[in-house]
DNA sequence: ATGGCATGTGTTATAATGTAACGCAATCGA
DNA sequence: TCGATTGCGTTACATTATAACACATGCCAT
């Protein structure tokens, strides 16, 4: 019995695993390029195989696009699987990224839509600014 | 003396103009290489006239650029050179864009960053869902 | 006026990001 | 056991965005 296609401890297969661990020991957000870089070594050899299991991440809620970026960071939350809209803080100085989550802002967003006729089923939400280590001061 | 290097009534140069044009009178959002061949017969050769084009627009809140579909719509509000929050609604039926506008929120994303240390300048919210025409019913 | 600067332009070439299409293998469920 | 689904590997390609260089115009301070 051949093990389910080669899947590791959370339900990944092998180059699933690879993908989520370069994000996951990250410090900042990875393009789909520079993870392919990281993984040639690991036997990864084209884009593809970066995209495709990017594709599964993020339906797993486990990582997230940045889409102002076209990069991908892990996600910093237990559970992201079930939420619709996130919000990211991207650094303009030092280039890192961090994940809020604010339920009330969520629904607020929700009923704007709703009062603009629009049904809404995802939200991303991307600030620039400076983060608390680079404040000008 | 030669007009100002070629400016037209909103002090738009003629390459700004012309870009400007297409995207005001496009149903939708474009991509910036769909502008340039609608703008073939005008005399654009390369992405870089475009480009140029967008960045000036951009920087005077005549447009914006949609970061998740990498295109450009023509702003849909009087003012939003002022403005640091755009929300955008995005029909994946249709592919229609509809801009919407709420201080309230603007000033609670503002919130929700500062409460995290974050000092925001800018915001972009990008939304997914049906628009009215598009709904299932 | 004139010399420096900022802005806009045109061009060529290249970088960075993302997919289509094919074949194959393994798993799962009926 | 058969068909549907998911994942993998590969080649080639499509789309989006910039670098670098040369030139022109208008502006402004000396
Ligand atoms: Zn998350
Ligand atoms: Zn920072
Ligand atoms: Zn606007
Ligand atoms: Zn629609």
């Amino acid at each position: 019995m051949k093990s389910d296609h080669h899947r590791s401890p959370m339900g990944l297969t092998k180059n699933q695993t690879l993908v989520f661990g370069a994000l996951s020991h990250a410090e900042g957000p990875l393009s789909a390029y520079a993870i392919l870089d990281q993984l040639r070594d690991k036997g990864f050899r084209a884009p593809l195989q970066v995209y495709r299991a990017l594709d599964k991440l993020i339906s797993l809620g486990l990582i997230h696009r940045l889409e102002s970026l076209n990069s991908f960071v892990a996600c910093q939350h237990p559970e992201c699987d079930d939420r619709e809209s996130m919000v990211f803080a991207i650094c303009e100085i030092c280039g890192k990224v961090s994940e809020l989550a604010d339920d009330s802002l969520e629904n607020q967003i929700k009923t704007l839509a709703k009062r603009n006729g629009f049904s809404m089923k995802t939200c991303a939400i991307e600030l620039r600014g400076h983060c608390r280590d680079c404040r000008p001061n």
